[in-house]
DNA sequence: CACGCAGGCTAAAACGTTTCGGACAATCCG
DNA sequence: CGGATTGTCCGAAACGTTTTAGCCTGCGTG
């Protein structure tokens, strides 16, 4: 019994450490550290003899020993709401791939955790000061977000994807979001459509709320009425929702032309189209923001759907760069707008709308408080 | 310049350490620390001073200190393919939601990242050898999986989410993949449907792979030929792939009855459906694994499809709790089957079938190796 | 020849915990 | 009343790194 155990424990064989290595080469502690981490006083036969060594023995260093003395994790919180204000949803997944992807290059890690939207400043508090990482990813911002504040006021490093009225503080990764929807409304009013459906997402969020500001201005500078639009706003990014608000907006029998949110929607739409005897980009108008989920082959749709086309695992990519390099060394806030690209289809023509218009402004458009 | 560099350093408060806490209450080190993790030689008076300051002062032990000395990360590692072979889907987000929330409530953080999966096994063997983590989740298992051989052989906690031919030998969290599409045919087959189509997931997987085989051992305990039943299987669980296939399916006209792998698919093939003039329910009959993603109310399709409904959201949970208990105290491997039920379509009738067949067993059904 | 300097290496302190072994009183028991 | 026991507390070592400050040796220079 007794022997099994010992038998046991000495199966498991201890990790390899830096003294291991140290007594195996014969050289001191400092000059092994120094060499894997690249410093300059150690000689370069040294260096590749100890490299070679640390390979051949699977050595590598024990990350919390690191963290404790360097007072860097090299690891990115998320936190995600875990009852239902917040979605998880398959936009989310996208960008996590991104995030993912970036993060994995630099050698970061992603920790993330659930936590109740009521105690989520409690969470972040809390990961700050156990030293359990660097910087905060925050997603989907509301209006007078209560962690943008709470980070800020803390001084701790953190990226937004989307922004807020605080805007000019911070971070942030995201679309022109008023801006799309801004040119998408003109494109269609240009080409004729009086009676158009809007199909919004959680106006909770600013993102969502930034696309319906992006509908209302360009119809005040057509001097157009605001019923030209009607706007179904969605708590859910998919699922039936798509076929129920699609259902519901046709009730209106007058209407043209159908804006869609996610291209998610946009595709469960078309069962009720269908049952309705419509055809889209013949009998009636789609157009959707089109995230690019790699999953979902839109192609299929081209020319009979217009999209405004960005990548969200772009921006996962950016997010996570932005974040690591804040981590490293604090700076002014960077802000970056990822890019879009309108795909027009068929039975729409885009020569009729001025192209100054269509055109996505170069500079950062500002976000518009709601 | 430099007055400003200081002041900032200053205004940068240290964080309060378990030495600021034993000064400030004059007492050691020692006792604060096991007044703190609940041990019990030390005064309930002297605790509850203890436990007030700290809170008071807003100490939290850094997580890096204690993983040092412990040896224990409380870290659940989960690595992702970031190239296309796995594909982070809307039920992945549906399992992490559950995985996230059992593991919060433990304390634990879930560290995620991704990695090429040609890669992969190195990731493992760096994630344990750097003290990163405590253990994995593995996720969508492949028959023969080398990750699963290589955390057996180096004896690191596990837990699969799914089953493979070694499912004897580790802890796991699964469904009973074959069992329901075995029922879900004899109930078909029972309701008179001879012809009959089965829209299945990517069966490189051991889950899509175990649901065939449901089949074609329910047909062969049927006496009814292959035919009855032909599989179109998807390397995409969403998307374009419900409408596409469920068109290619019923290019044979003779088909009376498709099942589908997931809800997703079978929502999205209802735009097909409805092109083609067929209803759910009245002249085409629908069943589908329902995996209750919670931003879907499939509840709308209550009636009209029939389901197989087991949570997902549960699954996560249990791979949670399964492998933190594993990670605590390593025992024999803990393998869990989820429970599942059926909700039965208005077009079929469950009396038809023999209610032995219809029956979840409570034993655990052995996987069968493909 | 003395001096400074650069290159290559190292000892020791530090990071913030947990835990082992023991110390010191007070209490109990025969 | 003395020894064993129990209840509280503590000092010091340990976890595995990085880094600071400094030590040699050899070499070029005035």
């Amino acid at each position: 019994m007794d022997q099994t155990g010992r038998l046991r424990l000495s199966e498991a064989r201890r990790r390899v450490t830096i003294r291991d290595l140290a007594r195996d080469l014969d050289l001191s502690i400092t000059t092994i550290s120094r060499a894997l981490n690249g410093h300059d006083d150690v000689g370069e036969a040294t260096r590749t003899r100890i490299k070679e060594r640390a390979e051949a023995l699977g050595y590598r260093p024990n990350r919390n020993a690191q963290r404790l003395v360097t007072q860097r994790t090299h690891s990115l919180g998320w936190i995600q709401s875990s009852d239902d204000e917040k979605i998880l949803d398959p936009h989310f997944v996208e960008v996590m791939g991104g995030v993912l992807h970036t993060a994995r290059e630099k050698h970061y890690d992603i920790v993330m955790t659930g936590e109740a939207s009521e105690s989520q400043i409690l969470a972040y508090d809390r990961y700050v000061r156990d030293n359990s990482v660097d910087g905060f990813i925050i997603d989907l911002p509301m209006p007078g977000d209560a962690r943008i504040d709470f980070l800020l006021e803390h001084n701790v490093p953190f990226v937004v994807h989307g922004r807020t009225e605080r805007h000019g503080e911070y971070s942030w990764v995201d679309i022109d979001n008023a801006g799309i929807f801004y040119r998408l409304t003109h494109l269609l009013v240009a080409n004729g459509h009086r009676h158009i459906a809007f199909i919004n997402g959680d106006e909770r969020f600013t993102f969502a709320a930034q696309r319906r500001l992006g509908v209302r201005h360009a119809l005040r500078d057509l001097g157009l009425p605001r019923e030209t639009v009607t706007i179904h706003a969605s708590r859910h990014p998919m699922g039936l929702t798509g076929q129920n608000l699609t259902k519901q907006a046709l009730a209106d029998t007058r209407i043209t032309a159908i804006v869609y949110s996610s291209v998610l929607m946009a595709i469960e739409g078309q069962a009720t189209l269908s049952e309705l005897g419509r055809v889209a980009g013949q009998n009636i108008c789609v157009a959707t923001m089109d995230d690019q989920l790699h999953y979902i082959d839109a192609s299929q749709y081209e020319g009979k759907f217009t999209f405004a086309r960005s990548s969200l695992r772009e921006a996962g990519k950016l997010i996570a760069s932005t974040l690591m390099s804040l981590c490293e060394r604090p700076e002014t806030p960077i802000r970056t707008l990822v890019p879009y690209h309108f795909f027009v289809g068929n039975d729409l023509d885009l020569s009729k709308v001025d192209a100054d218009i269509m055109k996505p402004s170069t500079q950062i458009p500002p976000y518009e408080p709601v």
